[in-house]
Parts: C-alpha cells; structure tokens; sequence
DNA sequence: GGGGTTTCTGCAATCGATTTCAGAAACATG
DNA sequence: CATGTTTCTGAAATCGATTGCAGAAACCCC
C-alpha cells in the first residue's frame, strides 16, 4: 500500500470516527491492559495519595487502573474482587477491608496476580507490601511517654483490619513497657467515630492528657471534639496521629505524626506487579510480605501535661 | 435439565473456577456496564468526595466506574477521553482539565454520553452540572469587604478553567462594586502555589488584610505559609476558602467558606447519564446546563483587620 | 393416532481485532 | 525458462458469551 493511499485510509478513519475496540482485542489477546485497584475509601487521603501515585506509575507502563471503592464494607470487598476478574484486569493491587480478603475470590481461570497493599490478610498467600504499624504507633506512644504523659488513650478502626490490629498491638507494647495502662476505643474509620470516642475519654473522670488517633478520618473527628470542648492542644491534651497526610502540618498547631513512605510503597507495588506480569507462570516465585517502616515527626501539637500532679 | 444435574455443573463450575468473560459479554452486547470518570486530582476532596459519591450510585445501578487522575494536564485529558472511548465505556462523566474538553475526542463510533461536571467547557455541547462559582466568589469577597477589609487577595488556579475564571470574575465584581482593586495570584491547583503566592503578598509593602483562597490545595499552601511566617488568623489577616472539606471546620480557627452541594450534583450527574442511556438515539433531548448555588458559612477565620487607619 | 402447539436442544452466527496459514505473486538464480 | 525463495494478500480461525433458528422431542386434545 502507497502512502497516499494510505493517508487516504487513515483520514476516511477519523472521519467515521473510527476507534479500535478494546473489548475485542482484549479477548483476543488474552490481556486487558488493565490493572484493578480496590481501595476502602477515596476521600481518605491516605487512598487517594496511593491511587493517585499507582495511577501515575501504571500510565507509564501502558496500563489502564480499574478503581473500585469498597467503603470498607466486606460484601462489596468481595464483590469487586470478582467483578475485576471477570473483567479480567491482568493484575490486581488490593488494599483489603476484611479479615478474609480474596479467599472470597473463586480460584480464577488464569491466575491473576494480587498485590496487597498497606492492609494485609493472610500472611504469606500474596504478595503483600505493608507498613510497620506496630513500630509506628510503638514510636507515637513511646513519644508521649517520654513528655511524662501517663493517661494517653487511643481512637482506633475497627479490630477487623490487619492495620488496627498492629496499631494497638504496638501501642498496648509501649504502654506495658511504661507500666501504664491502656485505654482504646474502636470503631469505623470515620470522622464521627473519631468525634464521639474524644467526647466520651473527655468526659470520663479520669481523662487522658494526650490522645493517639490512628488514622485521618479519626483525626477530623478528634479534632472537631477537641474545638466543641474548647479544650487546648496540646495546652490540656496533646494529639498525635498515624499517617501524615498535607493538612496535618497546616494545622494549628501542625499535628505530631508517623509518615510512612507512601509513594515508595505504591512504586514498589507496581513493581511487584510488574514482575509478576513479566513472569512465565511456571517460573513463579513465592510471594513476599515487605514491610516499611515510617518516621516520627514531632511538630506542636504534642508537649508534656500541664499539670501533673500525680507525677510529682 | 433436572436439580440435580444443574447443582452438579454449578458445583462443577465452581471447582474449575469458572468466571463469566465479562468482555466476550460486553463485545456481543454492546454495552460494558461501565462508566467512564475522568477527575483532575483525587487528591483533592473535592474530587475524592464527588468519585466516592459516583462510585456508590452507579454500583447501586450496576455500573462500575472505570476513574482516570489527568493531574491537570491536558494531554492526559485528552488521552483517557480516547482510552475511555476504545474502551466503549457506555457513558462519561467529565471533569474537564482543557479548555477545549471533549472536543479532543474523535467522533465515536456510538455516541457516548458525555456529562460534564464541576468544570464546563464549550458550553451547551454536553450535559454539564457546574457550581455557581461567581456567585460563591462574590460571597465570600463581600463578606471579607462587608467585615471592613479594604486590601483582599484572591489566590486562584490556572486561567484555562472555567471554575477560575467565574470565581475571578465573581471576586473582581465584587471588589469593583465596593471601589476597591484587584490582586489576583494564578497558578496551578497546588499546595506549592498557595505557599508561595501568600508569601509573596505578605512581602509585598500594601499587604491583604484579608486572602481569599480559591481551592482546597491551595488553601493547604496558604495555612503552611501563614504558619512559617508567623501569621495570626484572624488577627492579622484574615482567611476565607472555595469548597469545605472537612478539614476546613476542624481546623483552629475553623475556616470560613463557601460551601457546594457536592453529593447532590454527583447524584445528578449519575440520574442525567442513566436517563440518557435509557433514552433511544432518535429521541436524544438537547443539553442541559444545570448550576447549582451553595452557602456562604461563616467561621472564625474572618473577622474585621485589626488595623486599618485608612478607614478611619 | 394424527395434527397442532409448545418446549428443548444443539448448532451456527455474531461481536471486532488479531493471528495464522495457504496460496498467489514477485523476485532471484542457475 | 524453470525452479526455489521471499514477500504479499486474502481468507479463515480464534477469543467466549450471547442469541437466533431449525429441527427434534414432548405434549395436548379431539
């Protein structure tokens, strides 16, 4: 074929409007170009930040990124698990919202590759790149043990997630460690939770001088309380939080927190993805758990307690 | 084929791991049951909110949501426009990161439904749901000129969007109306930006008494700023912002804003689109352009200058 | 039991791009 | 010019679910 002819070809396409179709190639190629993300909730920033960075990393490669939102819930965890495979996305990157995870998933007809991300399940069944939850919420509490603090309470998610579980775990540890006693109040991941659990360790009688919330929703929430009860940070009680996400350094005071090397992570698991894609399924290696460690930032919002009587 | 035999093959199915293809499926029928999002950043809540919000509503009508970042960029814009088309996505929901918009998109070989939402382009060639935002920066101009403020800066996005240029043009009237002048700070949706744009108007010797912050990453910017130079809010400027975030109310002192119907225009958007997928081709109404208005919310990060020998 | 109706069953076509393969055309060499 | 090699072209198979259709089987009633 000449090029004119061609030229002819290429323009008579446009005109009509001409556009492959994915569908059929994928069916044909067996690959989708595609890659599922199922995350527990998009308004989190720590989601968005690593939606945002896997979206980034995948377009890259040539990949496409299916989201799904699961608003933590079990069912539509599930779900999505499976509607991703009867898509069939070439790989999925899963930051899971039950205990169970993708055992839900019907061993599918090929396997696809599961990369969980920041939550995991059942240890060793994937591979699966997490942070050191229990070192970061050991360091935070061991943060405020060392301001003298000895009532600290913590606002945790609900017990269901690998994440709450370490977070408490490491705050429990450092707590025994000082000889204190710990106080946790669980629930969802949401702002409200996080407004009611402050309102009920403020009004107990023996309230805390320093709170730990463990996530950002959480901290809305703690923070909102705090302003209702015109109580001082951290003049009466000094906050700390898990995650670092923008707005907590824009706070006033900016917030005492453990940042985990999101982006790295979100990279890394592409990576992992990748090489599992590029792998002949006979070859397959075992998968690997990696996990990151964070670090403590200390800005304004923690301090020693004002009056620490008991101390003295 | 009898109860028996049909539990024998389910079970059977089962065992083999047999997942309907969803796009041999999708091929023959036509339609993929998906939808196509394309968002500017999900890290900002505004867009996270509105993703979240679409997610759940068109799960509800069994649809998934195929969700795109373009980061702002225009060639990603376009980019996703034609990926989402090959993709035969049976309808999109659009927030523009172009001045040009959709017009990027080649005639698709079957129309695909195509709503704009938040931004608008060409208007009238699509279904689109944007917010009042003249309207809104004129609410929060003339409360910051009501409170007495004469020097107000405005810190707004890039020019090549429509949401910045009604919210320009809402804060100049404004200001034009009271006799006062103008100073708008433009660059692009980002922290960075807010940071630097509030430096440089506190170095400037006619300093605002009063900044006008026109999105949640650039409000991020502005507080970090306002922090490091050792800025008082409200006493030594005051602060009011486009959009509420939570973050917005729990921050100290709580932000006064403007605040959008979010969750009802996504809620919109979804009932335009499935009205137009149940619509025949022949019967095809016209556009409609929808805006919505929001409410000015007054908190405590506006308050009348402090100092203002010339009003006096 | 025959004529008519309903239900079943299995085969073939379809969707659209890709890939394979056979046969044709072009080209090269002795 | 004949034979062998390479390139080209067009037709057909493939992917997997769906749908339509023809023929078979079951059923019904007089």
């Amino acid at each position: 074929m000449d090029d004119a002819t061609r030229a002819r070809v290429v323009d008579a396409a446009r005109r009509l409007g001409y556009r492959p179709n994915a569908l059929a190639r994928a069916l044909r190629a067996k690959q989708t170009m595609t890659v599922g993300l199922i995350v527990p909730d998009i308004r989190n920033d720590f989601y968005a930040e690593t939606a945002s960075v896997l979206q980034g990393a995948f377009e890259e490669r040539g990949y496409r990124l299916l989201l799904c939102i699961t608003n933590n819930e079990a069912e539509s965890d599930r779900s999505y698990l499976n509607t991703l495979a009867e898509f069939r996305v070439d790989a999925i990157v899963y930051v899971p919202s039950t205990p169970t995870g993708a055992r839900g998933l019907l061993s599918a007809p090929k396997r696809i590759p599961i990369v969980e991300l920041l939550r995991h399940t059942e240890e060793g069944r994937y591979d699966a790149i997490v942070s050191d939850d229990r070192e970061g919420a050991a360091a935070l509490t061991s943060h405020l043990i060392g301001l003298k603090h000895r009532r600290i309470a913590m606002i945790a998610g609900p017990e269901s997630l690998s994440t709450t579980r370490y977070r408490i775990a490491g705050y429990r540890e450092a707590m025994r460690a000082a000889g204190l006693s710990a106080r946790v109040e669980r629930g969802p991941y949401t702002p409200d939770h996080g407004y009611r659990a402050t309102r009920d360790l403020l009004a107990h009688e023996n309230k805390p001088t320093a709170i730990f919330s463990s996530a950002g929703p959480l901290t809305v929430g703690v923070l909102r309380a705090l302003k209702d009860l015109g109580v001082a940070i951290p003049g009466d009680v000094s906050l700390v939080a898990f995650e670092d996400p923008d707005w907590y350094a824009a706070q006033n005071p900016p917030l005492t927190c453990y940042a985990l090397p999101l982006r790295e992570m979100a990279l890394l698991a592409v990576e992992l993805v990748t090489k599992r894609l590029a792998e002949p399924a006979e070859a397959e290696r075992p998968p690997t758990t990696l996990r990151f460690s964070g670090h403590l930032i200390v800005r304004g919002s923690s301090a020693p307690p004002s009056n620490t009587p008991a101390d003295l």
